[in-house]
DNA sequence: TCTGGGGTCCTAGGACCC
DNA sequence: TCTGGGGTCCTAGGACCC
């Protein structure tokens, strides 16, 4: 059996923390440059909020309400993330984080021992008293079936917090209340096909025979469709190192100049070298894309995009951010406006780098070395306090806009709650 | 005026090899 | 006139996830 821990409106609760005035209040947090909500409250549900909504349409139901603003944090979202996953590994051997707010836990074997019912429900107490942290949990044979379970024990609160799928009779009926499109891996696109082919609930889809599924879908529809039924294949192994890794943004108002354009790809190009840095890992190409403002139909539109080879793999914040100079070069265009640019690492590589007999770069070692003294610097005295010149200043206009943002209470001794008694 | 960011996997088709 | 058979690798685009 597996079960599946999720994080209830993952980002607002973590403000909630440290926020605790909120309780029962409507709250949103925003994406960055405060343009979008990305995770909302039931409250603010309640009001008509979605996610996905641009602030400034909803402005008016925001201010009307007092609902709470906030701008994203991610520094603090990660760390308390951190926090939540450790407590289950202390009770579950094998686990794999699977995105910030959810995690996978294997419970093979559990069974012998425990009520696995009542066993989960003891993590996500202890969750909630070290944490605050309201998670919902869902137990069953495959993890598609476990993510239905979670899904029913947020929106039930007779489950408390745990919903145990470990029967047949069970199973039919969480398929037959569930939404088809809910299901874990039925997207928008499989969701229409399934409606042209007469489906309408999880349990239809199931109880479908194998040749119909693989007559029309491909390997995925037929892994989620095996995943209903109770046969586990959908495979997650925790992922630790990435293949790709990309810092992009969109600017705080749009940009012109070339060297407004350098700066900010120059300092994406740094961020994603200390990602590659952080995880071990040496990149074989870069590449960086410039993008106009899209939503403004009255402006001449831009996009483009190109990479760059390494002669060999590298971890070179200078090495990466040169190269990524040079494809601003090629890719720049005066008298556009500018909204966004990106740097994305690519041909990831791992232990073993291969080597070049006619490698420009001398002393390699030297240069990874200089690059990992910037980020222990980084690391102790904040975020970008070395940096290369190239990135420009602080309060460049191309910065994201965060108004709302919390201090950062657990990663930042400067940022601590203090408490008076 | 204001509209997010970061990933993975799968498939089909082209180009190439013998 | 007749024009094979069996592979691999790469890439772009689609679909999905949070």
């Amino acid at each position: 059996m597996w079960a599946v821990l999720d994080a209830n409106s993952y980002f607002c609760s973590v403000e909630k923390v440290f926020h605790p005035g909120l309780a029962g209040k409507p709250a949103v947090v925003l994406s960055s440059n405060d343009g979008i909500i990305v995770a909302l409250t039931p409250e603010a549900k309640a009001l008509g909020l979605h996610r996905g909504d641009p602030l400034f349409k909803v402005r008016s139901i925001v201010e009307r309400n007092h609902v709470n603003v906030f701008s994203t944090n991610m520094m603090l979202y990660a760390a308390m993330s951190k926090r939540v996953q450790n407590i289950i590994r202390q009770s579950v051997d094998y686990c794999e984080s699977y995105s910030i707010d959810e995690i996978f836990a294997d419970l093979s074997g559990f069974d012998s021992h425990f009520n696995l019912e009542e066993y989960m429900r003891g993590v996500a107490l202890r969750i909630k008293l070290w944490t605050d942290i309201p998670v919902s949990v869902g137990v069953a044979p495959t993890k598609t079936l476990a993510k239905m379970g979670s899904k029913f024990a947020k929106n039930f609160p007779g489950y408390r917090s745990v919903c145990m799928i470990d029967s047949d009779a069970k199973r039919r009926k969480a398929l037959e209340l569930f939404e088809l499109d809910d299901v874990w891996g039925v997207g928008r696109r499989t969701y229409e096909k399934l409606l042209s082919l007469g489906v309408r609930t999880p349990l239809e889809f199931a109880d479908k025979p194998g040749e119909w599924v693989h007559r029309h879908f491909t390997k995925p529809g037929v892994q989620t469709w095996k995943e209903l039924n109770g046969y586990p294949c959908v495979d997650t192994a925790e992922v630790l190192k990435r293949q790709s890794i990309t810092t992009s943004r969109s600017f705080g108002q749009m940009i012109t100049t070339i060297e407004q354009v350098k700066a900010s790809v120059a300092s994406f190009a740094a961020s994603c070298a200390n990602k590659l840095r952080a995880q071990a890992s040496s990149a074989g190409t870069v590449s960086v894309f410039l993008c106009s403002n899209f939503f403004r139909e009255d402006l001449p539109q831009y996009f483009n995009m190109a990479s760059y080879s390494f002669p060999v793999a590298t971890a070179d914040t200078i090495e990466i951010t040169r190269a990524a100079m040079a494809i601003v070069d090629e890719i720049y265009r005066p008298g556009i406006k500018y909204k966004k640019s990106g740097v994305l690492l690519g041909d990831i590589v791992n232990g073993g780098v291969q080597q070049n007999l006619f490698d420009p770069v001398p002393n390699r070692k030297d240069r990874l070395e200089l690059s990992k003294t910037l980020d222990s610097l980084n690391q102790k005295f904040g975020l970008k306090t070395v940096r290369l010149a190239v990135e420009g200043g602080k309060t460049e206009e191309w910065k994201v806009k965060s108004e709302h943002r919390s201090p950062n209470y657990l990663t930042s001794l400067d940022d601590i709650l203090t408490v008076q008694i």
